[in-house]
DNA sequence: AAAATAGTTGCAACCGGTTGCCTGAAATTA
DNA sequence: TAATTTCAGGCAACCGGTTGCAACTATTTT
């Protein structure tokens, strides 16, 4: 009843060519004539043919597709993907995306099967508690470049696309300090050992730069739960001094944060002022967003660090004229 | 200086076998004598032997894949993709996951590639606007059988789980009765031809049910966006009988529209009370969110909806005892 | 002791393309 | 006219596994 599916030898029986000559004219060989390709056009485009990709793949050892790995699809990163995505789709490159839950042995799984895969190339963001990125050493083994972005280890000899935040820390400090704040606290995210910390960075630059003492009981960390995120608030907020302004490491902990202030807590303390870093569409609903947020373009990164990529797996076969690509983009405070 | 990646053949020729034995070896194969099977073992994990996927596809012609089918990686279809690859991962499979943006042409280009890839089945859930399916009419003849889920086409003879939503719209509009509501409108999305219109029925059945009249004029449609909410809820309160309570389409929707009401309007009319439809994490983080919404549990229709593919992948062998299958699951209403 | 059986292993085809090299015919040049 | 070049197409190996079947050895049965 099912139709056949077309291959390249059943039109070359059909035609009474070879396959090869087959292959060759479907791609527009010169080697093959005219009359002929355009015979075996026809014919292919008559019976439906589509090429099998798999054998395709596998002849070529090339399986047109690159693997992403990410943390998970949270707005952020789904933004990244888009990027990524862009530029794949017009190299006519397949995406596979894999969400690792931020947990190392996750990551470690879902790395190995893209090798099985045979992805081509790796666009990664490693885990929040990643403690090494050893289990991208096999990759170098199997020939399939990897390019870190957005969460970017601190280490030698890769490939990178990444998204400063000190400066805009600076700026971020700087904007709270011209609206009258001296008081600013910073409840940061896990301080995690391959990860750059720039927000801290960028925290005490800002004081330095405005002239303001750190109080060290304003620096807060806080794991990325809404229930991490009360702690922190509580603890900020019992301490005699009580900060007028509060930068949280991102959306999600100053949504968080301000629900506690608000919500959970209300009227208990004057109210304070936030600023973030990334944004959530849905946070321009609240009846008192935050103040500013570091913008981290995700989009961006991800398709620089796909662009990256490309580079790499085109200078494949010259390695010694390809050296890894380290590419900082700087991020930009965005006042509401 | 790149180690080689070692083969079946590789290892044949240093145990001094013939690679179906090894090939058998490596699966534990009853005909393979132990001591030959531990050996081809021993030595595939000092080489660090990894099948070669694309092989293994090619000859057995299944790429051990399934791809998904999107709009958008939203919240909603995020939560879906996670049972989707729970129940993949489950059964070893991976999983391609391709977003439409809600576009024919689009959903078009990614099945075809997904097609030419040759996955082993697809999981989708169709745009919005598509007119029709019949470019999943290829699927059947390369044998991919496909699985709708959450905006199923009604059309007969095919894989779905959706999730009906017509007698969770009759609790809504009887909790809104409950709460004193007499005057409650729609604010619907686009009407698509291939997806049933059960937030409507409800709407009706609701009025019904509760003895009410429906005021035609209290139902509206809307396409997405945040303009067209905006257009709605401007005519919905240009008329001269307003509403007291809004049954929105999604969270997105009933963002954009309370956000209408109270900072684009402010105090130009008074407050009305949403209910909506999914579910968005942050609503929780309003001052005043939507006091119910209707859980069309998209994990679950996920997981389901793969469950099913792998019920039909199972029996392409026997097609004839494996009717396509229908599951629709009951939606649940959730008063905050 | 011959025959049947069970347990191992190898041979070779196959999956559907790609590609280096060869061949034969036609066209050009010497 | 013979030699050379160009053009068109075919042959066969290859990518790295899987699999049906044959074959060989050792053991058991008759």
């Amino acid at each position: 009843m099912q139709n056949k599916i077309p291959t390249i030898q059943e039109m070359a029986r059909i035609l009474k060519l070879s396959k090869s000559t087959v292959s060759r004219a479907l791609r527009n060989h010169p080697a093959i004539g005219l009359r002929t390709t355009q015979q075996v056009q026809k014919l292919a485009k008559e019976l439906n043919y589509e090429p099998n990709q798999m054998a395709i793949s596998f002849s070529k050892k090339k399986t047109m597709s690159i693997g992403v790995i990410v943390s998970s699809l949270d707005v952020y990163f789904h933004k990244a993907v888009f990027g990524i995505e862009d530029c794949a789709y017009a190299n006519d490159y397949n995406v596979l995306i894999s969400q690792t839950r931020d947990e190392y042995d996750i990551e470690k799984k879902v790395l190995e099967t893209m090798r099985k895969q045979r992805v081509d190339g790796i666009v990664a963001s490693i885990s929040r508690n990643a403690p090494d990125i050893e289990h991208f050493e096999k990759c170098k083994q199997y020939n399939i470049p990897v390019v870190f972005f957005d969460r970017v280890p601190d280490v030698p000899n890769i490939n990178s696309v990444w998204c400063r935040l000190d400066i805009s820390t600076v700026e971020l400090v700087s904007y709270l300090v011209s609206k009258g704040h001296e008081k600013i606290a910073l409840i940061n995210g896990p301080d995690t050992l391959p990860i750059k910390n720039e927000r801290l960075k960028g925290y005490y630059d800002g004081h330095i730069k405005n002239g303001l003492k750190v109080h060290e009981h304003f620096i807060k960390v806080a794991d990325l739960s809404t229930v991490g995120t009360y702690e922190a608030m509580d603890q900020l907020l019992s301490h005699r001094v009580k900060p007028s302004a509060i930068i949280t490491f991102n959306d999600y902990m100053s949504l968080d944060a301000m629900h506690y202030l608000r919500k959970v807590k209300p009227g208990r303390y004057p109210d304070i002022d936030f600023v973030t870093y990334s944004n959530l569409p849905t946070t321009r609903y609240l009846d008192r967003p935050p103040l500013a947020y570091v913008d981290q373009f995700p989009y961006e990164q991800g398709k620089l660090a796909t662009e990256v990529l490309f580079r790499q797996l085109n200078g494949l076969a010259h390695p010694e004229t390809t050296p890894p690509e380290n590419l900082i983009i700087e991020s930009k405070l965005v006042i509401y």
